[in-house]
DNA sequence: ACCTGCGTTCAAAAAATTTTTACAAAATCT
DNA sequence: AGATTTTGTAAAAATTTTTTGAACGCAGGT
């Protein structure tokens, strides 16, 4: 991963400055939210590859916090906090807190659960190119091929279809592609996913006689299939 | 996923049969090795899904076990350990593990880790299938195979089948279903059901010779069987 | 200022699904 | 066995969802 960005959501601006320096120039990208509600804002309009909240801050309390985001962020979250108790770490580690950092926090201890908590999701992510009937997807070079004709898609059709082929074969609700593709204020605009849906279709679909790529599964979402 | 296994690599015994004690009460299986080679061992033999490796063993340094086990091993490992500099814990960390307790640790947080670490790969792979008969529901991917050929379900119908392969050999109410798949005010609308419960039947019955797999049972409700 | 490409909105047509209705078949009770 | 209740099936009507075409507006480039 180039670059990993990490939200730092935490209402002492000293320790977010300190943080900042420490993480960029450890080759990360900073962003920084003062309050709960700007950092899930900010979350959800620049996603992330990771997040270090604080717990306990002034206008929410961090729990609900570390609630509200786990409902669709599903990257790593890493809890800094003052509070060293048995029942604040297993509140916040069953919250789907991924790790929890006492501060005083050692720096170095930091940058290695930050590694660490990167680490997996770059294995996840194993085949880069997906095949699917004479669909070629590059995921890393942002390439889309029909045959051997390269397809033109717009930004946004490209986010939909590398999301289907990510989830190849599972069925993806209206809800989860609206807000991965478009944000998560856009859940209900399911007019515009129908419209793309579409225009997608339209590119990338295969001769006649084959199963088309994306299925519709109506009242519930599409599936993409590779057969 | 149910009872994961755990494997405990400790070279004190006491420490180990408190480890058994408390993991069993938490329905986890337990493994147990007293050395790092036995641990090696028993890890590639027996794969349990998370590895506790207490680092500061008699035989070998419990860094290079971790190294040996990293080589191959790809579930959670957390490292448990007396040593708490900085130094450490980057090290074991960077080397793979997945998290760092010091001892003594605290049995409430051991076990909110082992379950945060265990999340996750639940949550990324282990797709929930269920086999009945020639049947096959995958729960995630919300797809129903009969022999090899996709099924293809409307939304009620999926809703009320998966209701039935959750809930298999067990008798469900008219009322239950009906409350479940069309909501509280429905459990008056029988006839629904008899409709759904027909239509779901053409769908997914199987060779005439073997059982139907969506038991009448008359005046109560319906079972489905995967016999 | 004028194109052009892209994203959004609207509306009507088409398709799929759910609900209703009516009646046949089966099971249960007396 | 006969009556009664419960269940199964088919087809229609009603509703919801999807598809499709067209038009609007914004932003960047010329």
């Amino acid at each position: 991963m180039n670059n990993p960005a990490v939200l730092i959501i935490d209402d002492e601006a000293p320790i977010r400055r300190l943080l900042q320096i420490t993480l960029e120039s450890n080759g990360y990208n900073v962003l920084q939210a003062g309050t709960g509600k700007e950092g899930t804002v900010m979350a959800a309009t620049h996603p992330p590859d990771i997040i270090l909240l604080d717990i306990g801050l002034p206008d929410d309390s961090g729990h609900n916090i570390l609630k509200q985001l786990r409902e669709w962020y599903n990257q790593p979250i890493i809890i800094l906090s003052v509070q060293s108790s048995e029942e604040d770490i297993v509140k916040a580690l069953d919250a789907g807190a991924n790790d929890y950092l006492v501060k005083p926090f050692r720096t170095g201890e930091l940058l290695a659960r930050l590694r660490s908590a990167l680490r997996k999701n770059v294995n996840e992510e194993s085949p880069q190119i997906i095949i699917a009937g004479d669909l070629q997807l590059d995921l890393t070079a942002r390439i889309v091929k029909k045959g051997n004709e390269p397809v033109k898609l717009t930004a946004t059709e490209y986010t939909l279809l590398a999301l289907f082929a990510k989830n190849e074969g599972r069925v993806l609700t209206h809800h989860y592609l609206l807000r991965e593709v478009w944000g998560p204020g856009y859940i209900n605009q399911s007019q515009y996913l129908r419209v793309f849906i579409a225009q997608l279709r339209k590119k990338i679909e295969q001769d006649p006689n084959r199963p088309k790529p994306i299925i519709t599964e109506s009242g519930v979402g599409y599936r993409f299939t590779a057969e």
